[in-house]
DNA sequence: ACTAAAAATGTGCTCGAACACACTAAATTA
DNA sequence: TAATTTAGTGTGTTCGAGCACATTTTTAGT
């Protein structure tokens, strides 16, 4: 039952050429009913399975997949999807999978725009997008689906038809695991939902980690806590931070919505006096740093990584076995303090 | 640069025939000098990789992989096992391995070396072990290395020259991050340390637990805390705990070493004036219930599926794709609490 | 009934590595 | 010097799917 069929076994059952096997099994016509009777009787019998070494040894074409991200060198928050793209191009090399990426600046639409128009000129079968900006990315995805270029998405959901998928995590879901956190680590007081970003681009992704954060103390119906919300944007983070500090001296607990909790530790840091709770994303050096310190409790893996490489691998198997894309893949909500943090930093 | 070179190419750019080609490059002899010459300077220039996917179409060997573990029906801490066994099984079906799963009863050393013997029949190629038994599987391991075949193990880590691989967790480690978590949820008091288990097979497992728990609280000097270790075994779980709980009516936390928190739990339940913090092991579906329930506060998940699963695959790319067995692989240490349990079950 | 078109079927080559085997040329032995 | 070994080299086949092309059979049209 284990044993593996080839077509040729199957002509030989049902006593017709391989070639007539071959038409039926890919309904390109031409079959007489009487022998498309014969060889869908051996097909229902056994199960046949075609060898997909086989298959991808003649298939010498080569698929070209572009990957549309940030320059990890402007904010290291994307440094680990470079690992993940890595892994996926020495994986697949063998197949015939190129794999290229492109940058851009993660401040300028436009250099979005430009990375995406090299892209095109490389003609690629398929791209993986961390869609960044709505607008463009509408617009650019619409120019790929017309040239029949399949369109994954990471990090950022974007709603399309022309989107085949999306990996990334339930935003609104790890907001609530944050504040669990935070509701563990404090009884009451009031607590700070600080937005850290060089612009509005993550805008959404924030505000649904805020929401997520938020609706968790609502449904538990905690009126002990008070919930703030600060936006602090460079360069004025230090000043503007440090004032705030100032006016709410009871201060209990601070929750930082992007990867940048690192700047608000350095700012406490020195105020040895202050016992507040820092709970932010991602481990970057500097985050892990100050989880090791002490200074922040716990940090949200995004996985970036692994979000890159799926974004890449569901495609590559799409290609070469046919498997379907899923449509979402959301990745766990990973819990880091500094007792189990250095199994995740890769 | 990119450009995928095939023997042929070589042979051609040395002005010889792919034979000698062949000879050159898994030094098989009968090479004069000259063509040696050439040959090396060509491959000197260019960056040879051998096309796997031709490589393993000609190979028409069945690789058979056994696993040995124990069943899942008795103890289902290893269902998932059965998942990421079965995920490997379809993933490498293609490529001509064979996998099989060998049930034993975690109670016997007898039905281990039972299906121990109907393995060796089987003649495999290489072997994943979940090794409970200490003095068993040194025996049996020495068995298959007179036989040449490769022993990797899985959960349970034993010192042995014959066994090529270990995947599974850092249990010290993860005792740290159960202290840790212990000590966010509680301030002081009296900590139980309680091991479940039918047998001693776990105590291994279960004492690195402990020591890694005790070890966290040791560091941090903090003397508000008291550390009781309790043992129970079954059919007396219920009795001994209960009584233990009368005679410590101020306990305020529960580290259970092995996955039947839910036997703490489900005793726990009824008493609603309690108020303690439990924290386990595994996402088995009795726990996760009282994980929503909010009676366990948090569980750490050993991700067996992923053991099993990197178990065989690690086995599988040796051969395949002659790629290193890795000594060790040490998977991360999951916190899960209600809030993001559900991306962790599979 | 004969031809031409159409339908059905079979044959043979390709992909790249691996290896068996055949072959040539030089070296050794009788 | 002829016979025979041996070092060195090249050729050809295999793995299984996929597809182009050749061949055979059937059907339609006159």
């Amino acid at each position: 039952m284990d044993k593996k069929y080839t077509i040729k076994d199957i002509a030989k059952m049902a006593g017709v050429s391989k070639g007539t096997v071959d038409r039926v099994l890919h309904n390109r016509g031409k079959v007489s009913p009487t022998a498309l009777d014969k060889i869908n009787e051996v097909l229902n019998v056994i199960n046949y399975e075609p060898n997909l070494i086989a298959r991808n040894l003649k298939n010498t074409k080569v698929y070209r997949i572009c990957v549309l991200l940030p320059d990890p060198e402007i904010d290291p928050y994307w440094l680990p999807c470079v690992n993940g793209i890595q892994e996926a191009k020495t994986e697949f090399k063998a197949y015939g999978v190129v794999i290229e990426t492109h940058y851009f600046n993660p401040e300028s639409k436009k250099s979005f725009l430009n990375a995406h128009e090299t892209i095109l000129k490389q003609s690629p079968d398929a791209v993986l997008i961390a869609p960044l900006f709505h607008k463009e990315t509408l617009e650019i995805v619409k120019q790929y689906d017309e040239l029949e270029i399949i369109v994954n998405t990471f990090n950022n959901q974007i709603e399309s038809e022309s989107i085949k998928s999306f990996v990334g995590q339930d935003l609104h879901k790890s907001g609530r695991v944050a504040a669990s956190l935070m509701n563990l680590i404090l009884t009451d007081g009031q607590i700070a939902i600080v937005h850290i970003d060089e612009s509005v681009k993550n805008a959404v992704h924030m505000q649904e980690k805020e929401k997520g954060f938020r609706n968790y103390f609502d449904e538990k119906k905690i009126a002990d806590f008070s919930l703030t919300t600060l936006k602090l944007k460079h360069p004025n983070v230090e000043s503007k931070f440090s004032a705030f500090l100032e006016e709410n001296p009871n201060l209990k607990g601070i929750f930082i919505t992007t990867s940048k909790a690192y700047q608000i530790a350095s700012i406490l840091a020195p105020l040895q006096n202050k016992k507040i709770a820092i709970i932010g994303y991602d481990l970057v050096e500097k985050n892990v740093n100050f989880l090791n310190q002490g200074l922040v409790h716990f940090l949200i893996h995004q996985n970036q990584k692994r979000q890159a490489y799926l974004g890449v691998s569901t495609l590559v198997e799409h290609f070469l076995f046919r498997k379907d894309i899923p449509e979402t893949i959301l990745l766990p909500i990973d819990i880091i303090n500094v007792e189990n943090a250095s199994f995740y930093v890769s």
